[in-house]
DNA sequence: TCCAGGGAATTGACGTGTCAATCGGGAGGT
DNA sequence: ACCTCCCGATTGACACGTCAATTCCCTGGA
């Protein structure tokens, strides 16, 4: 029985009821969205949203290949979880990696024909997807909003980062 | 109802950069939020956000106890998910499994004194969290855009599921 | 009686992600 | 030269999710 006394409520430590709902439904839809996305990215292509990024940095980089450094930093993954997903991709073909020969301990990562071609064959299909599954659901109003929220909460994500 | 028209299904198979740019903001955004919610869970009260799913769901049950395939429906998880789970849950004595005596082959999961425990601690912490890293972040008009936005995500990939 | 089928739950295999070691070189200081 | 420290990358252990079997039991024909 240690329920919020009046006091402690002042300044509204905790969200209201209906500030709760709106944030389960952001979840939950925001989740769900994402798995359809990826389901169907596998079906049109046998990528994962992880391959796809990969090979997209990859596409775009000179000589489509790139330190996997730099690979981690350009896509804001760990580099230990890039390095797993490297492995896997490795075993399906998809990418290699070679001693760099300027970096000492650097490894160059870099597109195979069968990566590449993986990659032309997907972006046409899964841009689609984002069109039919998240723009076409949106007004153009609601669109804008959307690209605002993410950056009011990367932006309260980034000014709360010292703590 | 507003589905798209002819004219715009014809004319505009693929997302704009913008367009693209707003979903790539927004899904990066919304998974690090995820990711940050999650750690501060974690660190709070050493649970997962799953974890915390299905003691919530317990902690509101009859008797602190349902049946599994009810408690999968009531968080929206696939029976297996929600299994392989349990499993883990059970291994560190949050919860309990037992045979369900009305249903065949069925089984009851009920909060042992420590879960509820759990839970209990973990409320407070984490409703603060989602105040400080969702609420917070937004103003009173983009909160309810974004309730709206995940109403119409939602509605979107309930009409498309037929396909 | 026997057995096909169906529902509830579990299991195994595997991809994915995080965290904490670990490895293997160069610098730099002494 | 030796030793320490840092840096890039990998590895191992484990949590989490999904998909495809599999198990167990019950029920409804033939």
């Amino acid at each position: 029985m240690t329920s919020a006394t009046p006091e402690r409520r002042r300044g509204r430590q905790l969200p209201t009821t209906e500030e709760l709902r709106i944030w389960r439904d952001f979840v939950e839809t925001t989740e769900a969205l994402n798995s359809q996305v990826a389901s169907r990215l596998q079906a049109d292509s046998s990528l994962s949203p992880g391959d796809y990024a990969v090979l997209l940095a990859l596409s775009e980089a000179q000589g489509r290949q790139m330190r996997s450094s730099v690979l981690a930093a350009h896509i804001g993954w760990e580099r230990s979880r890039l390095s797993h997903h490297l492995g896997r991709m490795e075993r399906r073909g998809l990418i290699r990696r070679r001693e760099c020969p300027t970096v000492p301990r650097g490894a160059e990562v870099l597109l195979t024909p069968a990566g590449a071609d993986a990659f032309r064959q997907s972006t046409f299909p899964h841009l689609r997807a984002i069109r039919e599954l998240f723009v076409d659901a949106l007004t153009p109003d609601q669109l804008r909003a959307a690209g605002e929220i993410a950056a009011a909460l990367r932006e309260h994500l980034g000014t709360r980062r010292d703590e």
